[in-house]
DNA sequence: TTGACATGATACCTTTCGGTTTCATAAATG
DNA sequence: CATTTATGAAACCGAAAGGTATCATGTCAA
């Protein structure tokens, strides 16, 4: 599966969008983020998982627990894709790129 | 289902992603969208209308046939969306000088 | 060491997805 | 009118998605 492929079936999902959007703010365990949804915890984990496929997160060990963190240049394929609309959805997704550009420095 | 996962939905899929391509450079009828790809004008038709479920294309009848539009506004939540994550590197840099703050007491 | 805790992993189930086939309908064309 | 052409619509199929339950494993802590 490309990176671009990984990426879009990532954000396909809303659990998986919500969660991306939790680990906005702060990192997480599995258990962690599981507390935020009615779903079970080896639900959640297999979310996680596919948002690692997808790179949007990255996953470190300490000790027992397993921390998720969102992965800032995730983005980025799905940011490539859409530029080759410019011509169409063009200042609007220059707009983004140029703020998210300015964020990382 | 939300505009927003609507969208990401119709994106998810490499085949719609392929036609949206298409529409970019020149409207195209339902048939010759089909001859681009190696599936039934069926399969072809069903892309279709995902893509105009989520808002990324638009169709206008004319007379037996019917065209294909991209639609320039469909990208608007999906930029929306990704537009969370702005601040993200800022919000982060002031999680962890709070941390720091908080361990020096 | 023993028990509790956080995660890994697998089998299983139901629904959705992406595709086909088939038939019906509406419009252009001779 | 008859025929071709473009599309609509429905039933059907295999595979993948999203979820559960269950058990195994590794780690912390008393």
């Amino acid at each position: 599966m490309t990176p671009s492929q990984a990426a879009f079936k990532a954000l396909a999902d809303p659990t998986r969008r919500d969660i991306l959007m939790l680990l906005r703010d702060q990192d997480l365990s599995i258990a962690q983020v599981s507390e935020n949804f009615d779903m079970t915890r080896a639900a959640v984990k297999k979310h996680l998982m596919i948002l690692s496929d997808g790179g949007l997160v990255t996953t470190t060990t300490h000790g027992r627990e397993r921390v998720n963190t969102l992965n800032p240049n995730g983005i980025q394929p799905i940011l490539d894709w859409l530029s080759y609309f410019d011509g169409f959805w063009d200042d609007r997704l220059a707009a983004l790129k140029f703020a998210i550009e300015k964020d990382k420095q």
